[in-house]
DNA sequence: TTAAAGGTACGATGTTTTTCGTACGAAACA
DNA sequence: TGTTTCGTACGAAAAACATCGTACCTTTAA
């Protein structure tokens, strides 16, 4: 059976899937081949799966493909920023109920965000009135 | 062969396991009818799957638990913002290559952060020097 | 004009995660 | 004291996710 959030019905990525998904928002639309090398500078993975995953992905409509030369050219449907505001609410809802301060504290209590990513935030809010 | 992650090694709680965890973190030490009887009140499980569950969780040194009694209490061995930090911290590598400031922006420029929570982060990090 | 290189398609297999059925022991109680 | 209820243990099935092998077609270059 398969399972089905009522909440939040979006076709979330997956790992493997998110992978794929930033190598093509950040260098633009790709051939299997150029992603498949982007991948295997982190780790190994045959060019089949690679494949594999990207002809998912143009299933689930979440990549499409221009098909007029035989390199298939791949492109993210959706804008970077729209997925990443669909992660990130995802994100939020489900580990700080939907509450953009409390993950606000979570990230200042945490020693990972240094001095100069704080300045830089507070200049963000200033220019946000 | 088993996945090896190089970078983050963390035995990352999955989504069924974060499910529980996120009970056990708002009633605390419970049951296992308890939580599942929470996990019910939004889906449909089997008592034996949660049970399942959270005896893994605590083969995976995750919970924790007090076996004195018949009903066994299970217990969160970290600390709420602790497990969470470390959801945060892979979160924004993962999506913001690490900066804390680019996952603000995201959100402060979607529009599901409202007014109201805008001006509580603006106080709290006026709060923070 | 053929061999090699490189591409897609797709089923099969492997792995991880999730769910559940069954066995069985302890407690509750009629 | 027997039977029903409620608990744990645990293996196995199911589902989701990821990887790969093989077939087969097109392009390239000798």
């Amino acid at each position: 059976m398969k399972k089905n959030d009522t909440v939040n019905s979006l076709p979330e990525p997956t790992k493997a899937e998110l992978e794929i998904l930033q190598v093509l928002w950040e260098f633009g639309p790709s051939t299997v081949r150029f992603v498949n090398d982007k991948l295997n500078e982190n780790r190994e993975v045959n060019y089949t799966s690679t494949l594999k995953q990207m002809q998912i992905l143009t299933e689930k409509g979440i990549l499409k493909r221009d098909e007029s030369q035989m390199k298939h050219i791949y492109i993210p449907v959706e804008a970077e920023e729209k997925t990443k505001d669909q992660l990130l609410d995802r994100f939020v809802k489900t580990l700080y109920k939907g509450s953009a301060a409390k993950l606000m504290m979570q990230l200042l209590g945490n020693e990972k965000t240094s001095k100069a990513e704080i300045e830089e935030i507070k200049r963000l809010l200033d220019n946000i009135e």
